[in-house]
DNA sequence: ATTGCACTTATGTAGTACATATCGATGCGA
DNA sequence: TCGCATCGATATGTACTACATAAGTGCAAT
């Protein structure tokens, strides 16, 4: 523990924090929709009695996020925003702890196994088809590096079929983190491999059920989840 | 189509954007660890060649982001970012479009199966004592509002004991978008359950295995599932 | 009606000035 | 010598001004 175990409550909260705050606020509370237009910077400014300078923070930081785009004599008005854009700018292994490692590692994990939620209802025959060509190569691979490139070109095809493009782009942040960990925080091998096999999964995915699929996932990823604490 | 097919590559890419850009490389991509110093503000703006204006701009964002700190005149050192930060700010139901919505109401769904990967490495007594007593209060309750209030509550419960602070976080983000799915885009009734129960869920939990548990969920899940395309 | 040009306007960038908090040193007194 | 208060020095926070740049707007000419 530090020496101060509950003091400083305040949070130097400056003026283009507030000014975020408020902005996104007026943009979700009222029945906005993309597409409207928002009051000028300087009319903003004035607005909320502060510098030019601190609104166009704000919104410089609403902008990074997507909620807003802004042209040159236009003005600005609502988007939808790219839900992930502000994860993956900081989707890098080393400036995160290790206790956030962890916790992405599981979220993968996670995310492998409840897929078949989602796989069933959107499987396709050429998906499979394409599943089976991975397995197939994956058969006669020679070095690690192919077999990892198998390992995760199988996984992405999976996402791939699912048809959910956030969950998609999600987990494709997520590998990065996940083999890092992988790599330097766990101590089996990346390609240690449970008793279900790729091989396994695909047939299951062509013939079974969700259940046994979730089952097979779980046996699949059992090196993994055996190291949790 | 538009009249144009495909011209417009362009995107006016400011100052500022380049400038974040670079700084995220600079933070990222040398060997830093947080708590760490990064150059001042003019230094960075004439490193870089351009105003303090936009050197600020940038450094707005990644601090929106949680990977810089800054004091009065300490200066600026890097953090461990919050990787949900930026989610966080987005996640209000009618901003997003309803594609983007339906994929996070399939997120969630993916996460409730998935954590059974989780569940049986991490579940405690406590935790099962806790889940059996909102099932015990779900079985007494009158009006809807109690009974959401008691859906909501065991599948917290369940994230809790999971024990996956940055799963559980998520999961509390997509639940606003969730509901507002179901209430808003969807024909059926937001406690429409399967054939499992929670009450099963929670036997399962106690004597059952991972797959059970899967198993279990899909079918509890299944009045969802079915709905999708 | 379309093209071309000047004008207007809102954002983007630069620069200056000052406020504010904080670190460090200096000096004073016990 | 050891506190303790005070006083700069310094880096960020805020305000303001000025100008550049892109993009509508409207008018005029062919």
């Amino acid at each position: 523990m530090e020496a101060t175990p509950k003091i400083e409550p305040i949070i130097s909260t400056t003026m283009a924090d507030q000014v975020e705050e408020r902005l996104r606020e007026y943009i979700t509370h009222k029945a906005f929709r993309p597409g409207d237009a928002i009051p000028k910077e300087v009319e903003l400014a004035e607005a909320l009695g502060v510098s030019r300078n601190v609104v166009r923070e704000a919104l410089s930081r609403l902008r990074m996020l997507g909620m807003i785009d802004t042209k040159k004599r236009r003005g600005m008005i609502l988007t939808q925003p790219d839900i992930l854009s502000g994860l993956e700018r900081m989707m890098h292994p080393h400036i995160l702890g290790t206790d956030t490692r962890k916790q992405i590692f599981e979220f993968r994990l996670v995310l492998e196994v409840g897929q078949a939620a989602l796989l069933f209802v959107r499987k396709t025959d050429e998906g499979i088809q394409k599943l089976e060509a991975i397995v197939k190569q994956e058969s006669q691979v020679l070095t690690i590096q192919e077999k990892v490139d198998c390992e995760i070109a199988f996984h992405s095809a999976l996402y791939e079929m699912a048809g959910n493009e956030t969950i998609k782009r999600f987990q494709a942040m997520l590998m990065p983190v996940f083999e890092y960990v992988v790599e330097y925080e766990t101590d089996h091998d990346f390609h240690t491999v449970g008793s279900v096999t790729h091989r396994d999964l695909v047939n299951i995915l062509k013939n079974g059920t969700p259940e046994e699929f979730t089952s097979g996932m779980l046996k699949h990823l059992e090196p993994h989840l055996l190291r949790l604490a």
